[in-house]
DNA sequence: AAGTTTCTCAACCGCTACGGT
DNA sequence: TACCGTAGCGGTTGAGAAACT
C-alpha cells in the first residue's frame, strides 16, 4: 500500500463509485458526525452511502470509533493508565480491544500504538524481546513500581485545572447535539474546525471526568486490576465509574519521561535479575532504577 | 539553516466471528 | 450446509512532526 496513506486516490475502474482513502477531511468528519447524531451508529456500509461519504463502512466505523466519538480521550496516558495497560497486557497479551474496555475513552488503536511505540521501544533498548518473560518481569519489577511510586507522588499535588486554552479546544468549536439513540442523555459532539489530520493536544485539553473526590487521588500500590469495576466481557461503557483512571487527569504526563538513559547505561545491566520471585527491596535499589533505567525526568 | 533520523499515530489491510438467508 | 454481508480485531504502514546532527 505504498503511497496510499496520504494521497487520497480513487480506484481507476470505479469512476462512478470512487472510494476515498487517506486522511479524513473536515467535511467528511462533519458529514459523519451529523449523520450519526441524527441516525445513530451501526450498519456502517449503509451509513456511508446514506451520509454521502465516499468511504467504506469500515473506514467510517474506524474514524468514528477512534477519533470522532465524543467520549474519546486524547493526550498522554496517565501513569494510572500506563500501569493498567502494563498489567492488563501482562494478563491478556495483545488483546487490545479487551484492554481498551478497561480504559474509558481510550481506543484499542491508541493502546496498541502506545505499546508498540513506547513499551516495545524500552524492550528494544534493553535488548529483550517485548513478549518475553524477561521483559514482562522487567515491567513488573521496575516499571510498574516506578509508575506506582509516581502515582503516589503526584496524587499529593493539587489538581487545579490549567486555564490556558488548547489547540484542541480551538479545534473543537462548533457543537451539535447527539441524538438520544447514541446515548442515554443528550451530549455534545464537537465538529472539528480545522484540519484534523494532526491534533496536537495534551491531557489538560480535556475536562476531567472524575476528579471530584479528593480521596481518589491517592492510589495504593496495589494492582489497579484489583480496583477495576466488575467488567467481564461486556463492552465497556464510557460512563462507568472508573475513578482511578480519571484522577490526575489534568497532569501533563509524558511517557517519554520513561525513556531510558543512553543504552550504555544498560550494557552492564543483567536482565537475568528480573525474577519477580525476589523481594523488590532485594533485587535492586529502587533509586537506581528510577534514576538510571526508567528515567522519570518528564514526570 | 539544512539535512537526516526517529517517533507518533491515523488509517489501512487481512482475517475471523457471527447472524441471516 | 453453504454462502454472503457486516462487525470487529490485531498487525502493519507511512506521512508528518519532532528531535538530532
Amino acid at each position: 500500500m505504498a503511497g496510499v496513506a496520504n494521497s487520497v486516490y480513487t480506484c481507476p475502474n470505479e469512476e462512478e463509485n470512487e472510494m476515498r482513502k487517506g486522511p479524513w477531511t473536515l467535511d467528511e468528519d462533519t458529514l459523519l458526525i451529523h449523520y450519526i447524531a441524527n441516525h445513530g451508529e451501526g450498519h456502517w456500509n449503509a451509513l456511508a452511502k446514506c451520509a454521502g461519504l465516499k468511504r467504506t463502512g469500515k473506514s467510517c466505523r474506524l474514524r468514528w470509533l477512534n477519533y470522532l466519538k465524543p467520549d474519546i480521550k486524547r493526550g498522554n496516558l496517565t501513569p494510572q493508565e500506563q500501569l493498567l495497560i502494563l498489567e492488563l497486557h501482562a494478563k491478556w497479551g495483545n488483546r487490545w480491544s479487551k484492554i481498551a474496555q478497561h480504559l474509558p475513552g481510550r481506543t484499542d488503536n491508541e493502546i496498541k500504538n502506545y505499546w508498540r511505540t513506547r513499551v516495545q521501544k524500552q524492550a528494544r533498548q534493553l535488548n529483550i524481546e517485548s513478549d518475553s518473560k524477561r521483559f514482562l518481569d522487567a515491567v513488573r519489577c521496575f516499571w510498574m513500581p516506578t509508575l506506582r511510586q509516581k502515582m503516589e507522588q503526584t496524587s499529593s499535588l493539587s489538581l487545579d485545572p490549567p486555564s490556558s486554552s488548547s489547540s484542541h479546544s480551538n479545534y473543537l468549536t462548533s457543537q451539535i447535539s447527539i441524538a438520544p439513540s447514541l446515548s442515554t442523555s443528550t451530549q455534545t459532539c464537537s465538529v472539528p474546525s480545522s484540519p484534523p489530520s494532526k491534533v496536537v493536544s495534551h491531557v489538560s485539553d480535556y475536562s476531567p471526568i472524575g476528579t471530584s473526590s479528593p480521596s481518589h487521588n491517592s492510589l495504593s500500590s496495589d494492582s489497579l486490576i484489583s480496583q477495576l469495576p466488575q467488567i467481564t466481557e461486556q463492552p465497556a461503557s464510557s460512563s462507568y465509574a472508573f475513578e482511578a483512571l480519571n484522577d490526575n487527569y489534568y497532569m501533563d504526563y509524558d511517557m517519554e519521561g520513561f525513556s531510558l538513559d543512553p543504552v550504555s547505561e544498560m550494557v552492564s545491566f543483567d536482565t537475568s535479575q528480573f525474577d519477580c520471585q525476589m523481594a523488590e527491596s532485594y533485587w535492586i535499589p529502587s533509586n537506581y532504577m528510577t534514576d538510571t533505567l526508567w528515567n522519570m525526568q518528564g514526570m
